[in-house]
DNA sequence: CGGCAGCGCAC
DNA sequence: GTGCGC
DNA sequence: GCCG
């Protein structure tokens, strides 16, 4: 039985094109739902459930008088039918169950007037406390007023995930605070050595730790919790007692030593490098960024040379709200190029952290492919570049920005592994239903597409204003080092907050290409590996986690003063359809409650990844001849599409998103 | 003592 | 195959 | 580092 039978749904006509209507429409409709055209209470069967585009809740000015107004009072004559934002009808697919409609609700509350405003205010900051009206009121309903203001989409796509977002707020008050802080610096000391499992014990630690809300003081009440044994406890006890972390601690390392973990620690900081290249670089005798750049510059990977002009900039933590405009810019590229698509924000900000390390953004939409998924986000990408929201990538070069070349759209059909068996034959079945929408229809809408906008069809893209590279690298372009660092960013400004660059001022790095080959002793210039030019091949292919980064436009970020706007890293996944449940999953996160999960399943007799869960062939993590074995017989797939089933599966109970954070 | 998740990409 | 980041 |  389909997932909607006995559902009645009108959707409310929504984001740009009636295309985009009629695809919704066939989605629910494939899905058991009954969607009817018109809420006339006299042709029309009371719906069940009234959908609003998440669109249009970020945009309230637009829904004045758009016929919402309408739906409400045709809501309020009528009761109770609810009317709620699309994500609920999205988060219902995802679990493949019926969820309460409570947390995805419209509320009409009373209005701001949004047009006198420049809407560069956002609306969160134009509702300081929004938290207690998360609560929901019963009634919400019927607006009382005619105009109306409508939360934020991700608020409720937030709270109808996992509730509230959780004691993100305050975290500096930890009871243990001093020896989270000494524990932290042994971490990045191992990680700096490449000790990596040791240094995971002590992540570990830190995650339990941190969660502690008493304080933990004595040797006992530290080796009773888990992850922490010995060594560990006898390290805590000690750290809160007040004592530093060098002496004691770390005696067997001189202080020479300790200083040198820190600048590897801080060279791999540098996206793209880690610490066997950090070890490498340090051991001949580069210490700090600076030292990079003056001597390494040319030999750096393009994404490395990007890495290093934004090491603060990656660094820095992200506001919750930031990230939210950052989420509604790439949905709404997403929206324009398909609108059937879908773009959910994953990572720290589904968890619902206050602060985020970069912006996940899985894009998917019902049925696609892969090879589908590539086509929609091959534009997207070259949309938001071109508008100078993007300004750079670090997985591969960007066509029509970098320079000449074309994405290997895999129109061609065969993708190689992409397409698994789940998701592609069904592309008779469903999608075929969809109208115009099947693959050559989808094809199709995007020529049309392109030839209407003349701004997505890649042999046409003038290089983007904001993207001219930066003359830094491009003075000397006769070396193949540069030429391969044109190919991957578009550098627009000036390329890091160079005031703030630890070791030397930022001007230094103009000068760092050309004269970095003067500086270099021979010996040292084959460190990063020789990078031969890149010829640009014929075709790209957009890999499926894509990485780069974008800036919010100018004024739209509530940043102090005249700061520019930080550079953010963003990731855009994408999912096929059919593996969406167990991409959530692994793209939620945490990195460590992965991990656990991933444990317990290979215990348990199974294989768990990000395209889904298997069941194991090989028992557990077994060897054979010293080399772990590798499952190249496929699997049998026991559960890919539902996140809430994965768990189920494995015995494990149900936790949301805000209680992954181990 | 061995294992500590598993994947795809750039190089 | 290694290194890296997710 | 920790765990079994």
């Amino acid at each position: 039985m389909a997932l909607f039978t006995n559902l009645t749904f009108y959707v409310f006509p929504a984001r740009t094109s009636a295309r985009a209507y009629k695809i919704r429409r066939k989605v629910y409709e494939t899905n058991g739902a009954v969607v009817l055209s018109t809420l006339d209470p006299k042709t029309s069967p009371k719906p069940t459930h009234i959908i609003v585009d998440s669109d249009w809740l970020a945009q309230p000015e637009r829904v004045r008088g758009s016929g919402l107004g309408h739906s409400e009072v045709w809501a309020e004559q009528n009761g109770d039918v609810p009317i709620v934002c699309d994500t609920w009808v999205l988060e219902c697919m995802a679990q493949n169950k019926i969820l309460d409609v409570g947390p995805f609700l419209l509320r009409a509350t009373e209005q701001k007037n949004a047009e006198t405003e420049s809407d560069s205010e956002t609306e969160s900051d134009s509702e300081p406390e929004r938290k207690p009206q998360k609560k929901l009121e019963q009634k919400q309903l019927h607006g009382k007023e005619p105009e109306q203001k409508i939360t934020d989409p991700a608020h409720i796509y937030d709270t109808a995930l996992e509730g509230v977002r959780t004691g993100s707020a305050k975290e500096e008050e930890s009871p243990n605070a001093a020896a989270l802080q000494g524990l932290k610096r042994l971490q990045e000391h191992y990680n700096s050595l490449d000790d990596r499992w040791r240094a995971l014990g002590y992540t570990r630690a830190i995650s339990v730790l941190s969660r502690e809300t008493t304080p933990i003081r004595t040797f006992q009440e530290a080796r009773a919790l888990p992850g922490i044994g010995a060594s560990l406890a006898r390290k805590i006890v000690e750290l809160a007692a007040g004592h530093t972390v060098d002496p004691p601690l770390v005696s067997a390392l001189d202080t020479v030593e300790i200083k040198a973990n820190e600048e590897r620690a801080a060279l791999a900081q540098i996206h793209g490098v880690g610490p066997a290249t950090a070890r490498k670089w340090h051991a001949a005798g580069i210490h700090t960024l600076a030292d990079v750049r003056s001597r390494l510059w040319d030999q750096l990977t393009p994404a490395q040379q990007i890495g290093l002009d934004h090491v603060e900039d990656f660094a820095a933590r992200i506001p919750r709200e930031e990230v939210e405009q950052h989420w509604t810019i790439i949905r709404e590229a997403v929206h324009a190029v398909d609108p059937s698509a879908e773009a959910l924000c994953m990572g720290s900000f589904r968890r619902g952290s206050a602060m985020c390390g970069d912006v996940d953004i899985v894009i998917t939409r019902a049925e696609a492919t892969a090879a589908d998924l590539r086509r929609v986000v091959a534009r997207v990408l070259v949309k938001l570049f071109e508008s100078g929201y993007l300004v750079a990538s670090l997985s591969g070069p960007m066509p029509g920005v970098d320079g000449p070349g074309e994405y290997d759209f895999g129109d061609d059909g065969d993708d190689g592994d992409d397409e698994s068996e789940l998701s592609d034959e069904s592309d008779d079945g469903k999608e075929e239903d969809n109208d115009d929408e099947g693959k050559k229809g989808f094809s199709q809408f995007l020529d049309e597409y392109s030839k209407a906008t003349s701004s997505t069809d890649f042999s046409s893209i003038p290089p983007a204003k904001r993207l001219k590279l930066s003359p830094s690298r491009t003075t000397e372009t006769s070396s193949p080092g540069t030429r391969a660092a044109a190919a991957c960013t578009t550098a627009n400004s000036s390329p890091s907050r160079g005031a703030t660059s630890p070791s030397q001022p930022c001007g230094s790095q103009q000068s760092s290409p050309a004269s970095s080959s003067n500086l270099f002793s021979p010996r040292i210039s084959n460190f990063a590996g020789s990078k031969k030019p890149i010829a640009h091949k014929q075709k790209y292919r957009l890999p499926r986690l894509w990485m780069g980064a974008g800036v919010l436009p100018e004024g739209s970020q509530g940043l102090e003063s005249g700061q520019p706007p930080r550079w953010r890293r963003i990731d855009i996944i994408m999912v096929p359809w059919a593996e969406r449940g167990a991409a959530m999953l692994h793209y939620t996160g945490s990195g460590l409650f992965n991990r656990s999960m991933r444990i317990v399943a290979m215990q348990r007799g199974y294989h768990l990844s990000n395209k889904g869960l298997y069941r194991a062939i090989v028992p557990k993590g077994r060897k054979s001849s010293g080399v772990k074995v590798r499952l190249c017989i496929p699997e049998q797939l026991v559960e890919a599409t539902d996140e809430y089933k994965i768990f189920e599966i494995l015995g494990l109970p149900y936790r949301p998103p805000n209680e992954r954070s181990k």
